[in-house]
RNA sequence: GGGCGCAUAGCUCAGCGGUAGAGCACUGGUCUUACAAACCAGCGGUCGUAGGUUCGAUCCCUACUGCGCCCACCA
């Protein structure tokens, strides 16, 4: 790095000499930037991380690994330049930068996407075939089934194909990642981490196993967890049913007469004066004719319906809590599949019922909801037509079918959901984390306040990191779940599935007084909510875990609040007894001009290549750095074209200052002119702004006042000082501006590099040595001893050039045209001011005549506009005649 | 129903207890040798509504209206 970056007043600075390696190109455009440079920052390791500096001096970043099966979009192109901006500066003001960058390869989302790309389909029950090759057109109607080796080998091959792309994208847009500290959610690390992380938590007490009810998709037949849940509309009917009594019939209102063979008791209110009396005794159901008890629970709600309501099990999450509160019994007919199951329950013993569920038995839900129906009609036991209504049921965010409940046995963390203690645990850890904008806070009070569970985290799916663990069988071949086997930590990872217990061989597996492994695998969050701990080194590597955890900055979109940033403050809490990160940052949505949220199925989604081709990388990231913190931004094509104007300004101007001026020693001492040390004096206040800003994570303004300066700098400033740059008044005067420009584009290239890496890297290329990214960050001291000098001078010059420019233009004539005579009027104060650069001004207007500066008190009462500190005056000199 | 946020120029957004700002768009002009995908100039707003606090409110407080998001809501 070259020793005026951080020395520009150095005497070992070769000051004297206007011959330093300068090469600036014809012409400068954008086109090539990005890969030219990427490039370059890749081969260089420029934004490598340094593990040999302490944690003190150590910056380090957790952002989402992307789920590379999916397709990315601008909002995420914005949110992932995000953590970037900030990386960028911390980097610039000495820190070593800690940014990895992780993929989401593990889950359903690629086992889909390899069911559709390569059209197979994985059935567990079939044996690997080593020779399998995938059909050459897949069709989706006729998948092939292959074995779980077969299918897992497949995600894995089409995975590292996604993160090619992937790379290449984020590479693109500049975000300044270490690849070297690059992990997978499927990967060693990761399936390290998440089985040790486990095994701490069961022996802790923290996981545990539990048969329950569970919210299940029939689609992927796999358990869901309360965070992956999403309310819909969903068209339905209030069907009113009558169950029969001692007295008489006795109606109901159901959505889901289906589930009548299911009905374990009918509830009322305690203090439902209509059903007081019925409570203790049975009813029979129609149809089937089961006695049913009704029982009194204050969760029946007197207005809804009759005020008597039936609890199946499981209809929805109120039958469960009635199921448990009560004690009832279990009565499931629905299966796995979403299909009724084909052996009739035992509860239906009659003939009656026998032969009514047998309408039933196999059919899905929708069709058994049908034949119950009609069932219920030829009983007369449907009272009036069914009548249609729109409620909200719950369905998997992946899955396009209202989710069933089922008791299944799954793996558990306590996440506070089931402990009043533990919550206030969370949400205090919460409280230790700096939030941007602070209001994301509440968002996530409000869902560990509003958890009725502990965290599922067991899937019955296949592309996932297997639970570590093993059940011992009894002398008849039945698991016990009481006693899991599980592996020693220095044993990891493990696949229970080829891997065999301690004390056991391989022969023994299936086999009764042998052992079963676990079949499921972990949810990708159970995963990924340990990604500082994958990142960082966790138990693997101690000395980097020291120097990088707990870690500065966490980003990314509200929505996963409740399911990334609290799963990691679950773990990080057990673990590390600690949150994981001092910052979050979390980004908003980019709508779509309707305001809108992106999405695929939407068809509004923006593919980010296309806008990266179209503008540039620098003009996508400065609309990304437009959007602050938390607030939703609608996407505009426009405003892609200011950012590109702006990376287009900075090469000229750079072009200009360095080429056509000479202007390249960036000697603060030299600067001498009153009007040059206004500019620097503008600037330095420029630089303590956009610091503080940045400090704050507030990217978006310290962006925008460095824009503003740079565009006054570039309009008033470098129109008003070019000819004397040029030479034209004396060399004493060329050499203040020459010096003035040159430390102003060597201040503000560092100050746009965050936002703009690729311009601001070109130009520095052009006269530095070294990446503008690893320069040092600006400070207002290095622009020399400004004290008392007012950046208002230059105001004041500026109104005075655009005063001077307003009157050709309403003249409606060429800026180039001279003026005869001039006067500015306004403020003493002001005009006095202005007055210090009488011969730039001269110069910049093209007066030739007198050029007179008039102080008045007076309110200028005429034409003037109300806001305008000076008014300027002029007679345009007529052109002359040919 | 609970929580959070937003409401300022046609659009996107800053601002802030003291006579309203930027960019885009629009209008008019200029080939000015860094830049015509540029430059110059200009038009444009009773700061959502109603109260309150204050010498003074776009800004603080209260209520309301509208929009958005999160959560709850399956009889």
């Amino acid at each position: 790095m070259s020793d005026l970056i951080e020395q520009p007043t150095s005497p070992e600075t070769d000051a004297t000499s206007p011959s330093r390696r300068v090469d600036v190109p014809e012409k400068a455009v954008l086109e090539g930037l990005e890969e030219r440079w990427s490039q370059c920052w890749l081969e260089d390791e420029t934004y490598a991380f340094d593990r040999t500096r302490p944690r003190a001096e150590v910056y380090s970043i957790d952002t989402p690994p992307p789920t590379v099966s999916g397709a990315l979009h601008v909002g995420h192109v914005f949110s992932y330049t995000h953590p970037d901006l900030i990386a960028r500066f911390q980097r610039m003001r000495g820190k070593s930068v800690f940014y990895p960058m992780g993929w989401d390869d593990n889950g359903l989302p690629t086992e889909r996407r390899v069911q559709n790309y390569f059209g197979v389909r994985c059935d567990p029950s079939m044996p690997y075939d080593a020779d399998f090759t995938p059909p050459e057109k897949p069709d989706p109607k006729k998948q092939v089934s292959i074995s779980r080796p077969n299918f897992i080998e497949l995600c894995e091959r089409l995975v590292i194909e996604d993160e090619k792309v992937f790379e290449t994208l984020w590479r693109t847009l500049g975000l300044s990642v270490d690849w070297n500290q690059h992990y997978t959610t499927i990967g060693p690390k990761a399936q390290v981490a998440s089985q040790r992380a486990f095994l701490r938590n069961f022996a802790r007490g923290e996981a545990y196993l539990q048969e329950a009810p569970t919210l299940w998709d029939v689609t992927f037949q796999t358990a869901v967890a309360q965070a992956e849940l999403e309310a819909r509309d969903y068209a339905g009917a209030y069907h009113r049913v009558s169950f029969h009594g001692a007295s008489g019939p006795l109606p109901i209102e159901t959505t889901r007469p289906e589930l009548i063979p299911s009905v374990v008791a009918l509830i009322a209110h305690p203090d439902d004066e209509r059903y007081q009396d019925l409570v203790g005794t049975t009813v029979a159901s129609p149809v089937f004719g089961v006695e049913i008890p009704v029982v009194a629970h204050p969760a029946a709600e007197i207005e809804k319906g009759s005020g008597l309501v039936m609890c199946c099990t499981f209809g929805d999450l109120t039958d469960v809590t009635w199921w448990r509160e009560l004690q009832l019994p279990v009565r499931t007919v629905i299966q796995r599949d979403g299909r009724f199951s084909r052996d009739t329950p035992a509860w239906l013993s009659s003939e009656a019922a026998t032969a009514a569920y047998a309408e039933l038995a196999g059919k899905t839900v929708f069709s058994a909801r049908e034949a119950m129906v009609a069932a219920l009609r030829a009983s007369g036991d449907l009272e009036g037509e069914p009548k249609p209504t729109q409620r909200m049921a719950n369905f998997y965010e992946k899955g396009d079918k209202p989710l069933e409940i089922v008791s299944t046995r799954q793996w558990y963390i306590t996440n506070g959901g089931r402990d009043a203690d533990l919550r206030s645990e969370m949400v205090a850890r919460g409280a230790e984390v700096t939030w941007v904008p602070t209001h994301m806070k509440h968002r996530y009070d409000n869902w560990v306040n509003g958890l009725n569970g502990d965290w599922l985290i067991s899937r019955q799916r296949f592309f996932g990191i297997p639970f570590p663990v093993w059940y011992p069988l009894d002398d008849q071949g039945e698991p016990d779940y009481e006693h899991p086997l599980m592996p020693r930590e220095d044993e990891l990872p493990v696949d229970p599935s080829t891997d065999v217990p301690g004390g056991y061989d391989e022969a023994q597996r299936g086999k009764p007084r042998g052992f079963l492994g676990d079949p499921d695998v972990m949810d990708t969050w159970a995963t990924s909510s340990l990604t500082p701990q994958i990142s960082g080194g966790w138990e693997s590597d101690e000395d980097l875990f020291s120097r990088v955890f707990p870690m500065d900055l966490c980003t990314h979109a509200h929505e996963i609040i409740r399911t990334w940033l609290f799963s990691r403050i679950v773990r990080a809490h057990f673990e590390n007894h600690v949150a994981p990160w001092s910052h979050a940052m979390i980004s908003g949505f980019v709508v779509d001009p309707d305001r809108k949220k992106m999405s695929k199925s939407k068809n509004n989604a923006i593919v980010p290549d296309e806008i990266l081709a179209k503008f540039g990388a620098d003009a996508v990231r400065w609309r990304a750095a437009m959007a602050r913190p938390g607030l939703d931004s609608p996407f505009d094509e426009n405003q892609m074209k200011v950012g590109r104007r702006l990376a287009m300004k900075v090469l000229n101007a750079s072009k200009f200052v360095l080429g056509s001026v000479g202007a390249t020693e960036p000697d603060p001492a030299a600067v001498v002119e009153p009007v040059d040390r206004a500019m620097l004096a503008g600037l330095a206040r420029t630089v303590t702004r956009a610091t503080s800003a940045f400090e704050a994570y507030d990217y978006t303004t310290a962006l925008e006042v460095s824009e503003k300066f740079f565009w006054e700098f570039c309009d008033d400033y470098l129109e008003l000082v070019k000819e004397r740059a040029y030479g034209s008044r004396d060399e004493a005067g060329a050499a203040s501006a020459r010096a003035a420009l040159a430390v102003a584009l060597h201040t503000q290239l560092r100050l746009l590099a965050p936002f703009m890496p690729y311009v601001t890297e070109e130009v520095w290329s052009w006269w530095q040595d070294g990446s503008v990214h690893l320069a040092t960050w600006p400070a207002p001291g290095e622009l020399g001893d400004l004290d008392g000098v007012d950046p208002a001078m230059l105001v004041a010059v500026a109104a005075a050039l655009a005063g001077l420019r307003g009157v050709k233009s309403q003249a409606k004539v060429s800026m180039r045209t001279e003026l005869a005579h001039a006067e500015v009027t306004g403020p003493p104060a002001t005009v006095a001011l202005a007055a210090q650069a009488e011969s730039d001004l001269r110069a910049a207007g093209r007066v030739t005549g007198d050029l007179r500066f008039t102080g008045s008190d007076s309110t200028g009462s005429d034409s003037a506009g109300a806001g305008d500190p000076v008014t300027v005056t002029a007679e345009v000199t007529p052109p002359a005649t040919p």
